[in-house]
DNA sequence: CCTATAGCCTGACGGC
DNA sequence: TGCCGTCAGGCTATAG
């Protein structure tokens, strides 16, 4: 489920509930959800410390921690230990599957919860994540992270403009959607809507990325904007995205479904091991 | 360097 | 009802 319109989800949400609330002991539940950092020192690290400030990039959701508690013995020497960025950072991916929930009673607790903190407000947050493959780290400098993951920038940043992002994709020749879904190129797009920007920009998914006309690129840009806008927008709160405009594709992902557009039939195809759907009347072949 | 393909995981679903 | 194959909103390691 998670693609960039979810994380920002989960941000909205975990900042509405988790935040300033100082951590009083964390259980995981499954360590194979953690990479880099075991159980015990993710415990050590966040016991008698909050959650204060969280960001997205693409699908990664950060979360960095502030001292609530000063450590024993590091009192009286300030060696600017202080700063922003000497303070770890929790890193969520969430994989095909998963949510942040946070919640009171434990009997309320999700049901594939692998990694829950609890907090001294009685409530708790949970990292929902039923197939595993998500990822939970703990990482000193985000950006150095991204760095070394080799991400490329978030695909709403408001700083990347049409010719960075057309710089990105510039010397690639796979198809365009694989490209789309790079993360390495632009971060955040998945198969949900890399099949939307592609419906909505008219663009059939196999086209090679090295083809296309000025025109096309154009509308490629528009619509990766347009799309993640109003995903974010109208999957906001509940996560359901059945309010999304009449036009789009979501609401026809079935093989043989009528398109939203042209009345013509969806079909299903399959790239990179992912099933997806596209309309052959409104979304041409190349050539 | 690049692109394309298995494999990782669990659980829900449809066909027999 | 039960079993089994398929598939799922992602990524990585590996092959070509």
């Amino acid at each position: 489920m998670p693609e960039l319109p979810d994380v920002e989800r989960f941000k909205t949400y975990l900042d509405a509930t988790a935040l300033h609330q100082r951590i009083d002991d964390v259980h995981v539940e499954n360590a194979r959800i953690l990479d880099g950092v075991s159980a015990s020192r993710l415990r050590d690290v966040l016991k008698g410390h909050s959650l204060e400030k969280s960001w997205r990039h693409g699908k990664y959701l950060f979360v960095r921690l502030d001292g609530v508690e000063k450590d024993e013995g590091n009192t009286g020497s300030d060696t600017g230990s202080n700063k922003d960025h000497d303070r770890p950072v929790l890193a969520f991916h969430f994989g095909m599957t998963g949510s942040l929930s946070y919640f009171k009673d434990l009997s309320d607790a999700p049901e594939h919860d692998r990694l829950r903190l609890d907090f001294d407000n009685g409530y708790h947050l949970s990292f929902d994540n039923q197939r595993m493959l998500g990822r939970v780290r703990l990482i000193a400098d985000p950006e150095k992270f991204i760095a070394d993951q080799k991400l490329g920038p978030d695909a709403l940043a408001p700083d990347l403009d049409r010719k960075t992002f057309e710089s990105r994709l510039a010397g690639r020749r796979g198809r365009l959607k694989s490209v789309l879904m790079n993360q390495k190129l632009v971060s955040g797009i998945g198969n949900i809507t890399a099949d939307e920007i592609l419906f909505q920009a008219r663009l059939h998914p196999e086209t090679p990325i090295d083809s296309l006309s000025e025109e096309s690129r154009k509308a490629l840009w528009r619509e990766m904007r347009n799309v993640l806008k109003t995903y974010v927008e109208r999957g906001a709160g509940s996560g359901d995205y059945s309010d999304l405009p009449r036009s789009y594709l979501l609401h026809a992902r079935e093989e043989g479904a009528s398109c939203p557009r042209c009345n013509g039939k969806i079909r299903k195809f399959t790239t990179a091991g992912r099933s997806g759907y596209f309309c052959p009347a409104c979304q041409p072949a190349p050539e």
